[in-house]
This record gives structure tokens, C-alpha cells and sequence, in this order.
DNA sequence: TTTACTGCAAAGTGTTTGCAGCGAT
DNA sequence: ATCGCTGCAAACACTTTGCAGTAAA
């Protein structure tokens, strides 16, 4: 029984910030300050933000920046792939730089943690979906919530 | 490869509504009009509504029904597990009558079509979730998205 | 200089809540 | 008769939008 493995993602970047500001994306038309910087600490956070804390974190370092303004490059960077959502149970939106496919996300209840995880399950799943059904997947999401080893050790 | 086998949910249910109005369900104190047309909309339809709808229909039958009790309802059936609830990457929120656990819901964005399906795989990764990070696994949902057969080859 | 992007405030969406009256027990 | 439930409307949290000004190209 191979399929169901589970194994932890590799973080992809250890530091705070990637010190190199690199190179703008391809948002759209314009590289404006705010959309550097609101790609920029997504890029290189290792937190799942929503919208109102990515606000905070760009309001912390250029007060220019509005909540509408958030939601926008949001919409834009999702747009192009480069930045996927991810909605919990309890409605939390939250955003992370694309990594890999086939990496999930389990989230505690009780402590909040992000705990990401493979399980190439998921894209067998798809391949038959496909074989089966006639199905073509665009999007697959697994939500899981549940209380991680040390909650559930606490209670 | 037995696992991420996929089968088709046998439909639980082929009439429109089942005759028998059925025993009152034990959805908290009291079990009034509103709650058992609400609970029984949602116990005898084939389809997936979101709050709106189900208000709609369940407004169709008696006038007397408000929205909000029809999301105070839903909650309460949430609760006692009696509904689940699906949210689908756009947002909308459906909910179902509850079924036997392991059974899935993929999309398909041009028809809307909602299909079952089963897949043991799942059940089988939250067993090494809990084995391999000792993670305890509350809430285990897979919203897939994609084009069924017959929109696939029309597009 | 052009016109895409931004901030602001206002509007929109889906859901929840406070309250006085209603009705299941 | 009690007090849990309801309808209503108002509040709510989050997201989107219109517009006039700003700034990237």
C-alpha cells in the first residue's frame, strides 16, 4: 500500500526574507511598488496569510499600500498562477507562493499550525477521475482539519 | 493499485421526496414547521442547495419561512451531522444530507453538475496522518473541480 | 504624455444577531 | 404558561467597485 504516503513538504526557504528583491513579476501590465511588495512577502514568508495580515505586513513596510489594493494583486497573482488560496473550514482565505503540485495543507484546530503534506494519492485520484469518469480535473483541494500531535496530546 | 480507485456513490435515494414526512429529527429543543420542512427539503432532494436556495424552495411550500431560519437550521443540522456542508472553490456553499463518510464531490465549472464519487484512498491517508505526524484528523474535505465528459468534449 | 494603477469611501455579498412577538411543549 | 424559536431589520465581516488623482511606461 504505497499510494497513501504521507511526507512533509520541504520547506522551500529557510531565511525570513529571500535577501535578493529579484526580479518584478509578471503581474499584468504595471510593476508598481505595491505589487512588488505585496509579491514579495509572499514570496518569501513561510506563513499562510489572508488578506488582512498580508495588508498589515506591506503597511508595516510602506504605509502606501491599501487593503483594496491587497485584494487586487491577490486577484491578479491568482490569476497567473503564482500564488494559490486556500480555503479552511472556518472560511480563512489564505494565500501562499506556488509550490509544487500534490502538496497539502492540514490545519490544527486548536493551535492554528499549517502543517503541509504530499500524498501522490491525490494525482492517482485525478488520473482516474479522468480514466473513469471522463473527467478532467482543474482544480483539486483537500482541506483537512484535525488537532496536531501536540494538541491532541493536550487534551 | 486498489487505492485511489474511484466508484460512484449509489444514488441514496431515486424519488423526488420520499412520501413518509418521517419522524421529526432531534435538531435541538423543539421541533417546529420551519425545521422539519427544511430538514426534510434537504433529506429528500437529489440536489445540493446553498442557503438561498434551499430558502427558495422551502418558501415555495410555506411562506412562513425566513432566512435566517433557514441558516439557523442549517447550523443546527451541521452540528448534529445531519447535514454537510460543501464549499466549492468559487465559494458557493452547498449543503447535502448526510451520507456515508468517504464519499467526494467534483464539479464541473461549464455544467455545474455536482458528481459523487467514492475514493478509499482518503480514509487510508488519514491513517497515516495520524501514524506518521500523529496528526488527528477532525475534518477531511476534497473539492475537485473540472470539465465532466460531456462538457470536456464539447469545448 | 498616456493610461494603468491606486487610495478612499461607498456599495455589495452572504451570513449572523437583537429583539419583540409567536407557538411547541 | 413557559421559554425556545421565529421574522424582521439591522449589523456584520469580508470583498469589490467607482472615481478622481497618481505614477509607471
Amino acid at each position: 500500500m504505497e499510494c497513501p504516503r504521507v511526507r512533509l513538504t520541504t520547506k522551500s526557504n529557510n531565511g525570513k526574507r529571500s535577501s535578493a528583491s529579484a526580479s518584478a513579476p509578471a503581474l499584468g501590465q504595471r510593476a508598481t511598488r505595491q505589487r512588488k511588495l505585496i509579491y514579495d512577502i509572499l514570496r518569501s514568508t513561510e506563513d499562510h496569510l489572508d488578506a488582512e495580515s498580508l495588508y498589515r505586513k506591506a503597511r508595516d513596510i510602506d504605509s502606501r499600500v491599501s487593503l483594496s489594493t491587497v485584494y487586487r494583486t491577490i486577484a491578479l497573482l491568482k490569476e497567473s498562477d503564482l500564488v494559490d488560496e486556500l480555503v479552511f473550514e472556518d472560511d480563512r482565505r489564505c494565500y501562499e507562493f506556488r509550490k509544487e503540485v500534490g502538496h497539502h495543507h492540514i490545519r490544527c484546530l486548536s493551535c492554528g499550525e499549517i502543517i503541509e503534506f504530499e500524498c501522490d494519492c491525490l494525482e492517482k485520484m485525478r488520473a482516474r477521475l479522468k480514466q473513469e469518469l471522463g473527467f478532467e480535473v482543474e482544480a483539486l483541494k483537500i482541506d483537512i482539519s484535525g488537532y496536531c500531535r501536540k494538541c491532541s496530546a493536550s487534551r
